[in-house]
DNA sequence: TTCCAGATGTGATGTAGATCACGTGATGGC
DNA sequence: GCCATCACGTGATCTACATCACATCTGGAA
C-alpha cells in the first residue's frame, strides 16, 4: 500500500467520527509513521518499553498475554482500521506486559504516545476522536466480559464469527481458542456429533 | 452531603487529571444534578432509556445484567468518585440492557449525555478529562478480562479484595460471587479446609 | 523431493465449579 | 415480639471443559 492509500484509509476512518480540514489532517498525518511487518514478526514485546499505538492498514495482528504455564490468551485481534497496542503500558509508561505480533503480513501506521497527546492538545476534534474511539473499545470490552460470564464456548464462538466472519479464514483455530479462553481441543469438538 | 461538599469532591477528582479555572468548574458543575437514593433503589432499568451517567458521592452502587435464567452478573461496583451508567446504551442511544441500583443508601451527581457532550465541546480540558477517564476504564476492563481467562476463582477473589478492601465489609458475598462470575456456594467454599 | 513443524481431530481421564437440597442465624418491617 | 427474608454454610451429585496422548494432514523450507 502506498502513502496515498494509507492516508486515505486513515482519513476515511477519522471522518466517520469527526471533521478535520485538509490542513489539519495533513498535519496530524505527519505524526504517523508507516511500517511494514512480515507474518510472525513481533511489534510489541513483553518487558520492553512501548512507545506507540498502531493503526492497521492491512493484514491481521493479535495482542496477547502468555502466562507462567506458557498458555496464551488473546486480548484482541486487529484487522484493517483497528487500533492496537499495550494501552496499559502505553498510558502508564510502564514496560509492556502483553505482546503484539503479526498473524499475517501487515502494514501499520504508528503513532507515538507523545504525538497522540500533542495532536490531541492542539486540535480539539482529534481529542474528541480519541475519546470516541476509546469509548468504543470500552463498551466492546464490557460486552465481551459479560459474554464470558454468561455464555458457553459454543455461543461465544458463534458470536465471534458472526461479528468478524473474516477471522474464520485468516486465523487458525488454536488462536481462536486462545481468544475464547478455551483449549483448542474443546473448540475442535464443538461441532462433532455427540457419541 | 451538602452541595458544597459534593462540588469539592468532584472538583478534587477532576483536578487530579486536568486543570480548570474556577469559572469553568462552576460552569460545568451547573450541568450536574444532585440526587439521593435509598438502598435497593434502581437508578438505571433494563429496557428503559438511559439519559445520564452518575458520579458517586457516597454509598455503593452496582451495575449488573440478569440473564434469561435470572442469574445476575455484576459488571462494576461503584464507590465514591467512581462513574457509572449503562455506557453502551448511553452512547448509542439505545434502551438500557443492564441495570444500576444501590447496594447502600447513596448520593450521586448525574450528568446527561447531551450535557457531557456539550461541556466536552465547549471546554477542551473537559474533553481531555473524559478521554482520560474512559482510558482508565478500558484498561481496567482489559485487565479484568485477562484475569478472568487466566486465574481461578480464589485468585480473582483475593485480587478483588486487595484492590478494593472496602468492598469486603459493604457488599454481601452473593454479590461478590456475581462479580467474580461464580456461584455463591463455590465462593463460600473457598476457605473451608479440604476434607 | 524430502522432511519437519504447525494445524487439526479424537479418545481417555481428571477437575473446578455448577446445581440442588437443606440447615442455621441475623435483621428488619409491621 | 413475630415472622419473613436474606446471608451464609455445607453435603451430594453433575457437567463443561482441561489435560494428556496420539494420529493425520498440509505447506513451506532446505
Amino acid at each position: 500500500m502506498n502513502t496515498t492509500d494509507a492516508k486515505a484509509l486513515l482519513k476515511t476512518h477519522i471522518s466517520k467520527v469527526t471533521t478535520l480540514t485538509d490542513e489539519q489532517f495533513d498535519y496530524i498525518f505527519s505524526h504517523f509513521q508507516y511500517q511494514q511487518y512480515k507474518k510472525g514478526q513481533t511489534i510489541v514485546t513483553e518487558g520492553r518499553p512501548v512507545n506507540c499505538e498502531y493503526f492497521v492498514l492491512s493484514g491481521c495482528l493479535k495482542s496477547f498475554f502468555i502466562n507462567d504455564e506458557l498458555k496464551m490468551f488473546i486480548l484482541q485481534f486487529a484487522m484493517p482500521t483497528w487500533w492496537t497496542s499495550d494501552y496499559n503500558a502505553l498510558y502508564s509508561q510502564h514496560k509492556a506486559t502483553i505482546n503484539v505480533d503479526c498473524i499475517t503480513d501487515a502494514e501499520v501506521l504508528c503513532l507515538s504516545n507523545e504525538d497522540r497527546e500533542k495532536i490531541c492538545r492542539e486540535i480539539h476534534n482529534v481529542e474528541y476522536f480519541f475519546r470516541w474511539r476509546t469509548n468504543k473499545g470500552y463498551v466492546a470490552s464490557q460486552k465481551r466480559l459479560l459474554s464470558f460470564m454468561n455464555n458457553n464456548v459454543k455461543y461465544r464462538y458463534e458470536e465471534l464469527l458472526a461479528l468478524y466472519p473474516e477471522l474464520y479464514n485468516i486465523v487458525p483455530k488454536n488462536l481462536i481458542a486462545a481468544y475464547l479462553g478455551v483449549s483448542r481441543e474443546t473448540l475442535s469438538r464443538l461441532y462433532t456429533p455427540e457419541k
